[in-house]
DNA sequence: CCAAAACGTTGACTTAAGTTAAGAAATACA
DNA sequence: TGTATTTCTTAACTTAAGTCAACGTTTTGG
């Protein structure tokens, strides 16, 4: 179970004896079923998830309408934005599949921090990485037009759209479900 | 001239004497005239700034247009996607303004990294704050309508307005100049 | 297995952004 | 200071997204 997230590491870092003993003692795997929330608004965050298998989204409700901020897939990091601050969550976070993740908290991660100082190294080289990564996304975001947008996530990330309903993946592009709809069928020709 | 960024450091962490010493010995404070292109598209990335005075904007060139992607103030660090990769930029950074900034570079910083290593839990711990707030900019970006979006900005930083010209104001918030146009006259009445 | 709910598509209409073009205003700099 | 260049505004027109409403399809759970 825990060999997936060794396995991520080991690209990274060199696994000691004792860093696997570590974390074979300290990740906990969780399962969650289809439709788990994780978090909910108004509620601290305190934890933090890795997908080993299976699909988180995070969400808000405004205006009465779900507004989909982010897909998560296998291998990928959700780190809610209040993760760890004080403050009451402003978003919701729910497994859109059965969904196998380790699970982290502040307190574990400063643990392993201390015995570890490589894994915070790495995690800040690792955060920088996909903070660029981020920033590229919103660029390309803010340039295109909705048709642009559906495009490119059909390219970038096909599975999504297979994984989670047209009117999550609209909400995510930032558009109507009609006008995803609309799109679609422009586009078959 | 380095007051500024022991400054901002000591909200975070503990400035002692050895620190402060490295701090003053290390960093290195630039001048910029306004128009100074710091990096261009197809360059190697090799330099983060620290805006102690000063506005930077960065952008890329899509289609015969600058896109405008961010735009950096004081006490805010430019840190380019490329930055610290070996791969080319597919950005501009440009100071907009007259700019004093401190200048880092990977070997600086992984200097500083081992002779003190709260500074990388510091990075660390600061770069997981920007990137919430960077998400939660991005998912405010999606929901928001062209108008809604220039509020927003005149609300949350209003001295941009006044130091970045319409254009590129416009190409930050991913309309055309006419359309943002408009949208002041609207906003008026 | 069936009914209810959730989800997706379509159509008619409204609205605002894109496009193109022209000209006014501001700015740069020789 | 005056001219060239850049920036901003306006107008007429096109296009696609939002809105509202209806209805077909799929999924869910008792």
């Amino acid at each position: 179970m825990e060999d997936e997230i060794k396995n991520y590491l080991s690209r990274y870092i060199p696994i000691t004896n004792e860093l696997e003993e570590e974390l074979s003692k300290i990740e906990f795997i969780q399962s969650y079923k289809k439709g788990t929330i994780l978090l909910e608004e108004g509620k601290i965050s305190n934890e933090c998830y890795f997908i080993i298998k299976g699909c988180i989204r995070s969400f808000f409700i405004k205006e009465g309408e779900e507004r989909t901020t982010e897909f998560y897939t296998e291998e990928q990091a959700v780190i809610p934005s209040a993760y760890g601050m004080k403050v009451p969550s402003e978003y919701y976070v729910e497994c859109i599949e059965d969904t196998i993740a380790g699970v982290g908290t502040p307190e574990l991660e400063l643990e392993m921090y201390q015995k570890f100082p490589q894994i915070e190294s790495l995690n800040r080289a690792l955060g920088e990485v996909i903070m660029a990564k981020y920033q590229d996304t919103f660029a390309e975001f803010k340039m295109a037009s909705p048709e642009e947008r559906y495009l490119s996530l059909l390219k970038n990330r096909p599975d999504l759209i297979q994984r989670a309903p047209q009117h999550q993946i609209a909400s995510y592009l930032g558009i109507k479900p009609e006008s995803l709809s609309r799109i679609r069928k422009r586009i078959m020709k």
